[in-house]
This record gives structure tokens, sequence and C-alpha cells, in this order.
DNA sequence: ACATCCACGACAGTCACTGACATCAGATGC
DNA sequence: GCATCTGATGTCAGTGACTGTCGTGGATGT
């Protein structure tokens, strides 16, 4: 049998949830979460960057698969139409986990911190967007700013996602709020 | 005389400002920044929430400024036009202060948790300006995504107003940045 | 068998941030 | 004038996030 027990990250992970969950992300000390967890707490800063960080993993993958949604999005598609695209690429990605981004959400709004950390995430989704459409030929000032009305868009959709009491489907939310913000913000 | 030389607060800032330019944010510490200001710092702290606010302070004052403007704007204005006059508002705070805007705006680009703290700010206008267009009677998610609709457009408006070489007005880039968004996401 | 690898533990250190208490020039009340 | 109070600051002793460095011992390849 191997040395360590499997997938240390994970089970920091998973005990930096539950604990921020019980008594709260300030009263939560590194050391804890890597006891509960089996390892020190030098471990646990192998496997993640600080102590908010260790919420926020697979963010990069996420901002990769919503770049290359909308790269790959048909070339007629107009900056936002391909924007539309990523956003149910994205929404994919979250079907059945319902449940568990609640708990995560709810720790997160608890927190200034963990919420000041949030922001990165969606700026770095922002970025990774405002590329992937620059990438089709989109130029500036309409790139970044069709990335930050997407950005918008998920954020908002997000949210309605979560507060929602039926377990609907997020790219439902993320297709009205998009929707929402295009008659909000409409020349017409 | 008095017993403390005047405007604790104000020398910190400088102080911070100055040292974070000189040697970069993260090679700086509190008691450097308290000391080139003339004071401990224990000082520090009493006057600034933390090493990264010290250059973020007047951002709660533009929210209020920002809300305002919104909350007069007239009642026969669309949100986003009302978003449009909130945002000359803000531009107006700036005038002539171009060239504070861009060294603290390098010293911020520099480092991960003043832009970190950047987004807060931006956020804290955005709530700010969805609580400002409830107000007007908007509803969800519509009030949101105005807002942040709006926020985006000063964003990369500021952006290019201090990359702009020429020592134009902040106005002129947010409003542009405004009917860019529109175009973009318009629904025509 | 043997060397190598590498995830982890152990330990010392820096620095952001906080709480508690002391200090003392100037304002205030009499 | 004098005592008293006020409040911005100094001092000091913490806690805890994060880092650099070195040691350890099962696993792995030859």
């Amino acid at each position: 049998m191997s040395r360590w027990q499997p997938d240390a990250s994970g089970r920091l992970v998973k005990a930096a949830l539950e604990l921020y969950a019980e008594r709260g992300y300030e009263q939560t000390t590194v050391a804890e979460i890597a006891a509960r967890a089996g390892l020190t707490e030098r471990t646990f800063f192998r496997h993640h960057a600080d102590k908010r960080e260790v919420l926020f993993g697979g963010s990069r993958e996420m901002a990769e698969a919503f770049a290359a949604a909308v790269a790959e999005a048909p070339g007629s598609a107009a900056p936002i139409d391909a924007v539309a695209v990523g956003l149910d690429a994205i929404a994919e990605g979250f079907t059945g986990r319902l449940e568990f981004v609640r708990r995560r959400q709810a720790v997160i709004a608890a927190s200034a911190e963990l919420r000041e950390r949030e922001l990165v995430k969606l700026a770095s989704l922002a970025d990774a967007l405002t590329v992937a459409l620059r990438g089709r030929g989109v130029a500036e000032p309409a790139a970044s700013l069709t990335a930050e009305a997407g950005i918008a868009a998920f954020k908002v959709g997000f949210a309605r996602w979560v507060a929602d009491p039926d377990d609907g489907e997020l790219a439902h939310w993320t297709r009205d709020s998009l929707r929402a913000l295009r008659a909000a913000t409409g020349e017409g």
C-alpha cells in the first residue's frame, strides 16, 4: 500500500469547506484544515496557494472551456452570440452540482475575503473571454466590453440559479440574464 | 503648535504610493510606510484597514456620488441613460487628476493583491448603482444587469483614459465605452 | 540490491494585523 | 490658573498566514 492516503488536495478542499461552513472562514486556521485532512499546514500550502484559493480549484479549466467554446462558435455568429455559446458550455459544467455549489456559495457569501477572491475568478473569466473574442477578430474596445457583458450575464444568472428554490438548469438562467441584459442596454 | 504633524492619513497614503512604486507592493512592509510618514506601524492600521486599502481611499464617496447622480437623473430617463448620467458625475471627480491616477494605476497593475482589491471597489460601485436603479423603480434582474453594464463601461473607459497618451477627459471615454457596449450587445 | 524520486513532515523565520495599556499636548470646565 | 478630560499616538505582546530549507522513508526503475 502506498505511503500516504490518496487525493491530499481533495481532502484539503473538503476539510476547508466543512470548517468554513461550521465555524466561519476567519475562525478557521489553516492548521485546523490540514489536521482534519490528516496533513500538516505546510502541505496545505503545497497544494493550495492560500487559504482562499482552496475553494476555487478548477476555475482555470472553466475559463479554458469558456474560451474554447467561444472560439469554436460558428464564424458567422455575432460576438455576443459567440459569448452565449460560451455561457452554455460553462453552464453544462455545473449540471448536477447545484447542492455542492449552494453550500460553497453560502460560505463565500459569508466572507469578504472569499467574495474578493471570487471577483478575481470572474475577472479571469472575463480576460479569457476577451482573448477568445479577439481571436475571432473582434477589435477593442468591443472585445472587452462584450466580454464584460457576458460575465455580467453569467454572474447574475448564476446567482439566480443558486437562489432559485427549484432545481433548474444554470443555462436557463444565464440565457435569460443575457437576454435581459440586451434588452436593458438595447439601443432601440 | 500641535502635538503631531497634520494629515497623518494622507502622509501614509503618499508614503505607501511612493514605496509601492519604488520597490513594489510585496517588497514594502507596513513598518516602512509608517516610518516614511513619521509614524508607527500601529498607527498605520488605525487609519487604513489594511496594506491594500491605503490606495483606495475615497471610493465610498465615489459610489455615493454615483448613486446620487443616478437618483437625480430625470424620471423619464431609461435606466441605462440614468447610468450614463452617473458615469458623467463620476468622471467629473477625476478631472485634473490624471497624472496621480496614472501613477496609482501603474502600482495597482503591478500587484495581484492590489488588482484584487480594485475589483472589490468596482463591485461596490456596482452594488451602489444597483440600489440606485432599484430606487428608480427598476426591477431585478434588470437593475443588477444594467448596473453591471454601466460598471463595465466605466472600467473599460477608465482604462482607455489612463492609457491614452493625450490628456483627455474621462467622460469622453466612458461615454464612448457605453456607446460601444450598447452597440455590441444591441438587439438589432 | 541499489540509487533515485518525491510527497510529506519538521522547524525556523517574516510580516500583516489585533488587543491592551501607557502617554501627553491641548481643549474644556470651574 | 488649575484640575480634568480627550484623543491621537506609542509600546508591547501576541496570533496566524505564508515561505525557505532540510530531513525522511515508501515507491519506482534498472
